[in-house]
DNA sequence: GGAGCAACTTAAAGCGCTTTAAGATGTGGG
DNA sequence: CCCACATCTTAAAGCGCTTTAAGTTGCTCC
């Protein structure tokens, strides 16, 4: 019943006790373990078959340490957005093919960015790669002088660091122009709040709406980067009685709050009202949503995150360097002519 | 325009350069940083003085090597899990209270749970906190033989590992139970797939169902735990023509995916079918979905599980031990009398 | 047969911090 | 005035691994 330990409380095994039991020194078994050059095939063989025999695993805390380097990428995420729950999958993949480990730390209710940081940076992570960060872009340039940092998904303006993201304003610009060739007009857009990419998203609207000549009065509804802010905005057009024939919204899950209460309201989509998200992220993609949405690319994105982090890392770069992928709109089903056309 | 890195790369202070600049030893200089009794007033200020004036950070690596203990709870989750985001941001809060940190290893489609775990365990976590584990029982209580494991949300038949859950045939059995006061007695399960939780409340459906007397036919569709296989189960009821009058699924993510595709299709919930989930996750919360929904209690199994942790780790408890916590049924809008009531 | 090498192997010095036992200092009592 | 004792302080020994410079061997070749 009661499964007390047992009198010899059975220690890890050490590279040491590796190394004693094939009878070379602990210099040895770590090349060979590591699968460094230099050991013949005879040592190889006895160190293998010794570690596979004692259930050796190496300490990742002392290997951390005694390593010059410790091929560690440090990756910030907000573990409530779906879309950076892919990204994460897509660096994780990048980054080990190129032979780096990550270490993932979640911004939170109680946890902000800063804490999320500085646990990175304590864990010697040789880079990091800051999800959509809202930190200010004069601690994002202070953090790049200790280690590369790489910015994934918003501009910062004029620091030292990295950033990799799609032009949020020509993305939004486009799922303007597609909803103006079908015919739209009155086109409202569902804003992301006060952050910079939200910013970006916007004030590509406002342009792209202008250009629409008089008729593109661009409308923006108050918002955030939740699904419930895509609902409240859909309850306030409802109210307000006249729709709009199409919305666009900061992200996807907006577009999916939206989406929601306009069905419930019987609604029809795109029949009555054409829907365009933002992200193409996991939840625009499902069969059931099939949501018109603009890509961020996100498995660009991340290869050339990773790709940044190891130029820096491996390669010898010092200056920094901004990509901005070109988005892409990917139609689907939420979107076609205004009702009248 | 390009930023050289200076002559000298700054190295980051270490304690010993902190002890130098308080003129004490490094031992004082550990014990004053990390709050340990023993140095007098004097030191602790001229120590906590140096140190934020060379704006040192202790190294996580070197520390976790030379300390005893390394207060480290592993977690793994699966990323794209919105009810795992939540309980990881729970877990963080009660490890937090208890003087422990948290390192995170995901599950994603290229990496496995094996994998996830011997991350954690290389990385000298002292207990293990597994989030819907799809290991094997025996595989399972091996791993509770080198760390305390603790299960959430899955049983694990006679292992000896802590198990954390709600019972899910009984929550499942609560929601047959409300539909059934409701008047309803067609109901259909969308089913979760082969895992051992699928297992169990399947199996409540069905006793549940059978204790309704022969009315209360049980009938049961295939599915998975993402959004699309209920998407694909509303399909199907749509396409057989006659529905059943209420529909519960394994859990909130495929409720959402069939709520969904019924509204599409100008099905009334509750009106012509109710609709209840299981996990009450975030998801389930949103105002839009407001989803009648079985709840997980997620705080409440965050803070057994780190209870279980510590228990084990500083209150020497060795016997394994299941919390079973019951569910509770959480009634919102998707669920109403049948359409002929 | 010995110099010169290539191919391995290993001793030993860390990595940056914690911790323990021993040393230093000061205090009050006998 | 000296000793016992409480209070600080610190030297030094690790934690478990990596890495480099310094050995060993065993060959080949002249």
């Amino acid at each position: 019943m009661v499964d007390r330990d047992g009198p010899e409380p059975v220690r890890r095994p050490r590279l040491q006790d590796v190394a004693a039991e094939a009878g070379v020194s602990t210099a040895s078994a770590s090349l060979v373990l590591r699968g460094a050059p230099g050991p013949g095939s005879a040592t190889r063989e006895r160190v293998l078959d010794a570690a596979a025999r004692l259930g050796y695993r190496p300490d990742r805390a002392a290997s951390l340490l005694a390593r010059r380097r410790s091929r560690l990428i440090g990756v910030v995420m907000d573990v409530r957005s779906t879309f950076h729950a892919q990204l994460v999958e897509d660096v994780h993949e990048a980054a080990d093919e190129h032979g780096y480990d990550l270490v993932l730390s979640t911004v939170t209710r109680t946890r902000g960015e800063e804490r999320a940081v500085e646990t990175l940076l304590d864990s010697r992570c040789e880079a990091l790669v800051l999800l959509g960060p809202e930190l200010p872009a004069e601690r994002l340039g202070a953090l790049d002088r200790q280690v590369p940092v790489v910015v994934v998904g918003r501009p910062v303006p004029s620091a030292g660091v990295d950033v990799v993201r799609v032009a949020d304003d020509e993305g939004v610009a486009q799922a303007v122009e597609h909803l103006a060739e079908l015919g739209h007009r009155r086109i409202t857009y569902v804003d992301g709040g006060r952050g910079v990419i939200a910013a970006g998203r916007r004030g590509g609207f406002e342009r792209a709406m202008r250009r629409l000549g008089p008729a593109g009065q661009p409308r923006v509804l108050p918002g955030d980067a939740g699904e419930e802010s895509g609902a409240r905005a859909a309850r306030a057009l409802l109210g307000a009685g006249e729709l709009p024939t199409a919305v666009v919204t900061y992200n996807d899950h907006s577009a999916v709050g939206l989406l929601d209460v306009l069905l419930r309201s019987g609604v029809d989509v795109p029949g009555a009202i054409s829907v365009v998200g933002f992200d193409d992220g996991p939840l625009a993609r499902l069969a059931h949503i099939d949501l018109t949405t603009v890509s961020q690319e996100s498995a660009e994105l991340t290869r050339h995150a990773v790709a940044a982090v190891v130029e820096r890392l491996d390669g010898g770069r010092s200056e920094r360097r901004e990509v901005v992928v070109p988005p892409r709109l990917v139609v689907r089903s939420t979107t076609g002519p205004p009702a009248g056309a």
